[in-house]
DNA sequence: AGGTTGGGTTTCGCATACAATGTCCGGATG
DNA sequence: CATCCGGACATTGTATGCGAAACCCAACCT
């Protein structure tokens, strides 16, 4: 694995960790020299972190860590509403037993890390499970429209993770069992409902 | 403007005028020497391109030229259809007289394009027509996600450009009306026509 | 006192150089 | 004759160096 990809993976898990604030300058050489790298891969990287939206990018003055407004959230949540039932749907009708399988390893694992409070775990967990139904609708542009989205979400699930952890799952296993049954009208409208409680859920502006 | 956003507009423009062709591998000296300038830049324009989904990455094999078979043009079609009346109903709701002044001058400058027969032109101007509803729209998000859709179904669009173009700008039309009367759920609906239309235009497989 | 301008410092942008790996072709071998 | 091996070449990956633009702060002018 390159280098630059190690880059990526570490400064993206910084900022989703909240180890890194919004609006915090990522100078090259600082970053380069913490992780032990030259400045060319962390360039790179950074490149990579901006078309996903992770960092905002100004030339000749560098990137900073994204800010994610209230205003801002809402919108996410918008475009969110309109691919995830399309992604359930799809996943309904595409979605074979492996994948049904899957889904549920992954509900599993979430019911073992709610048990033991592991939050952290919690979160990368949702955004697994939402990545995976985007894979099981078997639409390749979706899945690259859709797991950049599902990574950014990650950083919104982490403000809400203790409270809603509880709920959310209850409805992604509801969503699991229409996908189960090859029910696309219901697998659409459970997502939806679930987007929208978890919109419900963010703390409002 | 940084070289590097320089050779990012360049190559996707290559790309977009088809003097690319899918399955290029994109050897960065070659382009480095072509452009004039070092491989520095072009190595951080591949990412950025990468990330827009207009060239495949390999680990230690490069960039190649995306290739889109017709079954992912069929997917491409789906998103289009989850974003693009959520962009049209927002930009309705949102939209001032400034914005509706803008929609139309695109409008004024396709049919003057389409009169002389400039084929090129007017696939940059459903681009820039199609792009500039999301900015209307006012989710900022949705414009991060979007746009690149859009400059993606640019590729699609050449194809069909000659046949499509006179229905495709009538609808426009027709949308852009719904935006300036502010009635969200017909611009949703006039939106929704038009994707399917221009599904139903393109080549099948 | 507030704004402005100047220089020093920081940081980005680009180029060049080197190392590592993948690819491809020719030859040896079963 | 097919197959496997090896080495040269091509290409990507990484590091370093230098020039230029932006930033910061202090002294100066209005």
């Amino acid at each position: 694995m390159p280098l630059r990809d190690m880059v990526v993976d570490e400064v993206r898990r910084l900022i989703l960790d909240g180890q890194l604030h919004p609006g915090t300058h990522l100078v090259e050489d600082r970053l380069a020299e913490q992780l032990g790298v030259s400045r060319n891969p962390v360039r790179e990287a950074i490149r990579v972190l901006g078309a996903e939206g992770f960092v905002t990018l100004s030339a000749r003055r560098g990137a900073f860590v994204a800010t994610l407004s209230a205003i801002e959230a809402q919108d996410f949540f918008d475009v969110r509403l309109a691919l995830e039932p399309l992604g359930a749907r799809l996943a309904a009708k595409a979605a074979g037993p492996d994948g049904v399988a899957q889904l549920e390893e992954i509900l599993e694992r979430a019911r073992v890390a709610m048990e033991i409070g592991e939050h952290s775990a919690l979160a990368e967990l949702n955004s697994e499970f939402h990545a995976r139904v985007f894979q099981l609708s078997g639409n390749e542009y979706l899945v690259c429209v859709a797991v950049p989205m599902v990574r950014r979400g990650q950083w919104l699930f982490r403000q809400s993770v203790a409270r809603r952890a509880p709920d959310s799952w209850t409805e992604h296993r509801s969503l699991v069992s229409a996908i189960k049954a090859g029910d696309a009208e219901l697998a659409e409208a459970e997502s939806r409902r679930h987007v929208l409680a978890a919109r419900a859920a963010f703390p409002r502006s």
